[in-house]
DNA sequence: ATTAGCATTCTGGTACTGAGAGTGCTAATG
DNA sequence: CATTAGCACTCTCAGTACCAGAATGCTAAT
């Protein structure tokens, strides 16, 4: 068999048995191994040749000569496919989720949790975001001065986030008021991104009638005001420490906590993977190709729905040597909470 | 000497060698390595009594019988004490930090940013808090009507520090309205301490006569829209991948780097050693009284002020083979920066 | 008060060994 | 013809022994 389907029944079979068995222990594994755990009975060589096959196909792979097989990328990737996985989150699992998550009515404070329950129960790197992009509908603004020369503007959009910023504007109160009155006025239930093309259109059409009014609007929306900069980003990454004891190398370590710590490359990994078309729980395997410290990672992860519209990302990131199934079930069972816990309410 | 006075000026350089050469090699020091860059050109024999004298005084420790002398928490303390320690920030450094912190104008972003520059120079976890405690003063609030039974309550402290809740909640938005004019007529400027009781006693005490007004207020009150909660403190910590090179031992990486994620325990190590009243930087050395899982680590921090008043704190958490000096100019250096840059706009 | 000298102690790296696990191949088997 | 037993071979890993190197503490000399 060379590279081409390899998806015999007993190839089926012995694939999934060493990804397990991988994934369990950890070692490289062999076909002694293998034979004792087989229902079917197969001696060791003819798993031998199967698992020679296998590896001529290139889901296995050996450190070295005469050590057992390791699966490649490949093989999580099929492993993974042919999960039926309507499995069940456990009991314990569930009370700890609910535990932490019980009476949270906004977004922010569930994502801040979630990360944590992820991170938890997965015993990896938990992590969620919420998007504050330009799709996002806005609530309202609030222009406050606050020093001299400062004001502070909060923008907040009809998911529930917050976004405030202070600004060097000098503006007195009264045409703060009067620029945030026309702005909710117009355009509360907007998405940032019309709003903003729409006021930027005012604003140059207007130019010759400039009032008072749109002055402070402009100097506004110039000082960045309304801003969308998902480089700000509400995303929170929790647990860290769960990869200390999975990662041997030291050198590798501590480039992937530093990744962790680069907020920005993880929101960038999570809408680069996480669409909001995809229904269920996504597993990319081979995080390397967008990240190369993450090399021998996977992330397991969710969109955050609430009614139909997306409000951001779930997700776990751990070693290819994850309990996919479990993490799965996790990911899944919160994203649903998410929907359910924050639509009761609305 | 049996641990008394042990300082003779022999003594006293014969320390401080020892702490530094253990700070840049990180191994025992042993008396022939001291002898060699020593400029009195004393004998490793001479050393050895004076190592001996210094380890009968506590200051030093050996890790078995025949390595060289590891300086013990006692000998950091003198060592970090007799560091006269005026020495500048290297250009380098200066410039990396006016990089990051250029145009900032708001505390926490400055505390964001300092958490991240920390790290960087000083090559250890950076930490930045600011404080949103009851003493804070109040800008003002401000309530708005969510969902169907949600409300935003925005309260903005005269630092600029904004913190926002949605509370559940079903009242129009005019009696919000009127609450918060009620509030901000009120109450700017006092601490959000007095406010909370002088409300509270309000509250009381014109039960009789409530009328919706007060009804409004009652029940934000109630819901904990002028919380002070210090709980949710802003803290960002950073730079904690760079402990991966310090700590051999993985059992113990993995707690230090736990305990770094929980940001309550963080926040508790800064306010029980830093107070108001010091003026400058401070060293503390054996951080495991606080915290167990910080044994041989220090904290070398400072208060952030703005004028007078104290609005959070900067440090550096690291190992007690940290650069003492480096650090602690570093923290002076950006901690007096601070005030600078938030006084100047205000 | 210092220092030279020396026996002694402990670590850390290198080299070697054997046990164990696994492979691939060939030949036997049902 | 698919499967399996048998076997020679390969590679790792843990244990052991060993030696060089670095420090020490003490005693005696300066």
């Amino acid at each position: 068999m060379q590279s081409g389907q390899p998806i015999g029944e007993r190839e089926r079979e012995i694939l999934t048995a060493i990804v397990e068995t991988f994934i369990t222990t950890g070692e490289p594994v062999g076909s002694r191994t293998l034979a004792r755990g087989n229902r079917e009975g197969l001696s060791p060589a003819t798993i031998r040749n199967v698992m020679a096959d296998l590896a001529d196909a290139g889901f296995l792979e050996q450190p070295h000569t005469s050590a057992g097989r390791v699966p490649s990328t490949e093989a999580y990737r099929y492993y993974v496919e042919q999960l039926t996985g309507k499995a069940h989150l456990s009991q314990e699992d569930e009370s700890i989720v609910h535990e932490s998550l019980h009476g949270i009515s906004d977004v922010q404070e569930f994502m801040e949790r979630t990360s944590h329950v992820l991170s938890l129960i997965s015993r990896n790197v938990g992590v969620a975001a919420a998007i504050r992009g330009p799709k996002n509908a806005l609530e309202h603004v609030y222009f406050s001065r606050l020093g001299d020369q400062k004001v502070l503007a909060v923008v907040v959009t009809r998911s529930g986030l917050v976004r405030d910023r202070v600004l060097r504007l000098d503006l007195p109160q009264s045409d703060l008021d009067g620029a945030a009155r026309f702005i909710n006025d117009n355009f509360r239930g907007w998405t940032m991104e019309a709003m903003r093309s729409e006021l930027a259109r005012r604003l140059e059409q207007e130019r010759s009638e400039y009032d008072r009014l749109m002055t402070s609007v402009e100097q506004l929306y110039r000082q960045g005001a309304l801003a969308t900069d998902d480089s700000a980003q509400v995303v929170f990454v929790e647990g860290a420490a769960n990869l200390v004891a999975g990662e041997q190398d030291r050198q590798r370590l501590q480039e992937l906590l530093k990744t962790l710590e680069e907020k920005q490359k993880i929101v960038d990994l999570l809408s680069a993977y996480l669409d909001a078309k995809q229904e269920a729980v996504r597993v990319v395997i081979g995080l390397d190709e967008a990240l190369p410290s993450m090399r021998n990672f996977v992330l397991i992860g969710a969109p955050a729905r609430v009614g139909g519209e997306v409000m951001g990302s779930l997700a776990v990131i751990g070693p290819t040597r994850i309990d996919y199934q479990h993490t799965m079930n996790a990911v899944s069972y919160i994203a649903r909470l998410f929907d359910k816990i924050l639509n009761e309410s609305e």
